[in-house]
DNA sequence: GTCCGATATTAGACTTAGTATCACCTGGTG
DNA sequence: CACCAGGTGATACTAAGTCTAATATCGGAC
């Protein structure tokens, strides 16, 4: 695992248990966890970490182009290891949040809003998760 | 303004003193208020206002059709008076949200997604406002 | 008009996400 | 060794939103 190491060094970022700690979790994670979420389950490995270092790692992260935040989610932010551009989709029963790949979809028109500089933008669908 | 009454009524919703303030507020405004934004604004009509009403009579309004909330913002939920499907631009710089109108953007292949029923969808861009 | 149950309103306590403060603790440098 | 930068952690604080319990008001039956 002394690869998280390296992808910290990569991007600025001294590593320190603790951050490896956080990026171990959060940058394998499938899921799109909260600050708080992050903290419940990388305490159960390392309890002594403290929420402040989360919230300071996380947001370190996050400037430094490991994590993107997103607001999907009320009352909270979400954060995403997936930092290419993608769609996502949010099941309205369970409050899930599933990726939804950049190709699935097309989208035309953003070039064209006039008055906007629009540097990225992405789809939100609610809906259902079926089958699977 | 009477007609404020009328709208109440057709939605199922009984006219106080109180729901017709915030009505006259939020159903006209041209921004994205926030509850406690709401709650500034019409306080100064009608200072006895208390922040619990506002927040009632806003997820009242939601319940009944009247608005909708958008989650676009970190850490609060707006209020959009346009119920009807569109898109939103957000300014990075100042936070601003724009609506953006349904017939600008064209999204093709949210109906093909393999494993989720779409219920509705909309576009979120992030960029910056130019000109006016 | 009066009474009464149902519904609205209010102030304030409470909860939760997130930030700020500050003391402490490292690890490298002169 | 002394020092300084940066990282960590406990705790205080702020802001969004909900809950509660007491009071006020509405609307219908008489």
């Amino acid at each position: 695992m002394s690869d998280i190491i390296q992808v910290l060094r990569r991007h600025g970022i001294q590593a320190t248990p603790q951050r490896i700690a956080v990026a171990e979790y959060v940058l394998a994670v499938r899921t799109h966890p909260s600050a708080d979420e992050v903290w419940e389950q990388v305490r159960r490995r390392c309890p002594t970490l403290s929420r402040a270092t989360v919230y300071n790692t996380l947001n370190l992260f996050v400037d430094k182009g490991l994590l993107k935040t997103q607001v999907l989610k009320e009352g909270t932010v979400v954060f995403d290891p997936r930092v290419d551009a993608h769609h996502h989709f949010i099941d309205v029963d369970t409050g899930k949040i599933y990726d939804v790949p950049w190709q699935a979809l097309k989208v035309s028109g953003a070039k064209a809003l006039r008055g906007f500089d629009v540097r990225e933008y992405q789809v939100i669908l609610r809906g259902r998760r079926v089958g699977k």
